[in-house]
DNA sequence: TTGTAGGCGTTATCAA
DNA sequence: TTGATAACGCCTACAA
């Protein structure tokens, strides 16, 4: 391994103090043209890289930001959280800030793994992903002004903090409108039990535009925890109504996939649409509403830069005067299932 | 936010110097019983946890793992990635170390990155997955002596540096072997094209499986690039045949899912097997072989941390006398498919 | 067994 | 416009 180059390294090949080689770095306006040309050569031709540890100790600023990778769950919902941290790698990589990994059993144990983690790595942020009703997490990096965005937005308190989140209701109302042109006007739902956020968002989406078409909603509204077998059951039940439906919008990708099968079983011409736009929904031809997960991912990282960067490290700031949340607009990707 | 406890913090509250409180910290059989209670109670009284920057600074030792994500290619098989990454976070934090990730477009991209993560972070070594045959990455950190282990064998060096892997071969020989028991005689092999050595591994397991039996496997023998519809166009191809398979022998998740659909469709009651046991091949009831993805993530942290902890920081020690290579068994999970 | 001195690479402050 | 000095928090000699 060759010898570490330092900022003195570069000073010793430059002919000039440290010093001016940090001005060069960081305000490089208040440097002579020439000495400046001069400390640039020596830097691209030592390969010089600040030490980040040596910055921090200065500065107090890690540039790392911290999100939890969860144990798999339901896999088919499970590759968006994948594409969304390929997305806030790429993203944060842009805004010079890289990403750190962490795992945690529950709220208690991810708490204890923040003081590790801010006391350890002097963390500058934190990304949280699927917030419920009241959690602890946020309430306790809050309280510490740990600056912190959730992807998903706040259920209880939606002003509170920063949120990234994604249009599910106006997904959910785009696949319906777009059966409705199809010519459809028995349009049933799949989706979750109420009293998830997320799974009652997706559910006013499809009934808000079944409803604009004067049709009562709520008898082909149903309830089911995730799942293929689930989304297969109940589209079974649906399929074998005296006035059966003649499209299904589903809740996720995993409920329109049993539903799919229940219907190629039944050999009926019923209209699925699902939600996530996973590979799977890509590969068997299922019409599917597609999460920006990328520009989500970014709008994070936006959003954290703006504390970061702008308006001090306590979280509560306005960050630079923008949007402290970020509702995204999902698209329709319509193949041949609707 | 609390005044920042540091190591002076804890030796004023002990009532000791510094240095005592990492002797507690680092060598506690050196100090006097008495002593290293009130320290130890100090420590915790305050939070106090020693800078990861201040440490790397004197130590040149980081704490950090690099690791690529990804962006999500066949999602079936992305969450592979996706549990091997939670598997790989959880036991470096057992062993005391922290994971960074990156991303990058090319192997001539990924190579820059390697000497940003170094040059600015000092990261004590990388895990690269998805090696090819004369990967560049390994030679370039090879050449610096950077610590990295591949999880995936090198195909063309098998000695060369550490890696983890997991045992295709047996794998797919393990599912052949249990369709025999079923009674099965026709066994066919939907796999990749010849040439990469996961595909070629894999089909090699069913292979000596079937000859075994006493059978010749190269009439069965399929190729075909990885997807759902292309496993699906296969199989149908096979079971059209005069003499066709009795059971179907997949390369992957993807493939059997399309080879079921054929199977399905024909309404023949033909076994499937896939590979990677995914959460949708839980979901459909589809046979698969498990990789032991924890474990795999965790041998990867053990031969680093015997390079890191033990033998020096070259890449290139015995890693404390151990194997470098570790080939873990994978399991045949069977269900209703086969 | 405990304490003191110095330096890791940066950057902020101040002086030249 | 540039340079000297100090300090961030820790660890490793070495001295007491």
């Amino acid at each position: 391994m060759a010898q570490k180059v330092t900022i003195a390294t570069v000073a010793r090949q430059a002919g000039v103090s440290r010093q001016t080689v940090s001005n060069v770095i960081h305000t490089p306006e208040i440097v002579r043209e020439e000495t400046r040309e001069r400390v640039r050569a020596a830097i691209t031709a030592l390969g010089y890289r600040a030490s980040q540890a040596a910055r921090q100790m200065r500065t107090g600023r890690s540039q790392l930001i911290a999100v939890r990778i969860e144990p798999t769950r339901d896999g088919i919902n499970g590759s968006v959280l994948d594409r969304f941290l390929h997305g806030l790698t790429e993203a944060a990589g842009e805004a010079g800030y890289r990403v750190m990994l962490y795992t945690a059993t529950d709220a208690a144990n991810e708490i204890a793994t923040y003081d590790d983690l801010l006391g350890a790595y002097d963390l500058d942020a934190f990304v949280l992903t699927g917030t419920d009703h009241g959690d602890v997490r946020t309430a306790w990096l809050a309280e510490r002004k740990v600056p912190f965005v959730t992807f998903g937005r706040s259920w209880d308190a939606p002003e509170r903090y920063p949120w990234v989140d994604v249009d599910g209701a106006a997904g959910t109302a785009a696949a319906t409108a777009h059966l409705v042109t199809q010519g459809h006007q028995r349009i049933a739902f799949i989706g979750w039990p109420a009293g998830s956020g997320v799974g009652d968002n997706r559910r006013a989406g499809w009934a808000s535009a079944v409803s604009a078409t004067g049709v009562d909603p709520a008898e082909l509204n149903r309830e089911t925890p995730d799942g293929i077998t689930q989304g297969e059951e109940v589209a079974r039940q649906l399929l074998e109504l005296k006035l059966p439906p003649t499209a299904l919008v589903c809740a996720s990708d995993s409920l329109a996939l049993g539903a799919l099968q229940a219907v190629r079983d039944r050999g009926a011409a019923v209209a699925v649409t699902g939600f996530d736009d996973t590979p799977v929904a890509q590969a068997i031809g299922l019409t599917s509403v597609s999460q920006p997960l990328a520009q989500a991912a970014a709008s994070c990282v936006d959003l954290l830069a703006a504390v970061l960067d702008g308006g001090g490290v306590d979280g509560a700031g306005d960050p630079g005067g923008g949007p402290a949340q970020v509702l995204l607009t999902p698209s329709l990707v319509v193949r041949q299932s609707g």
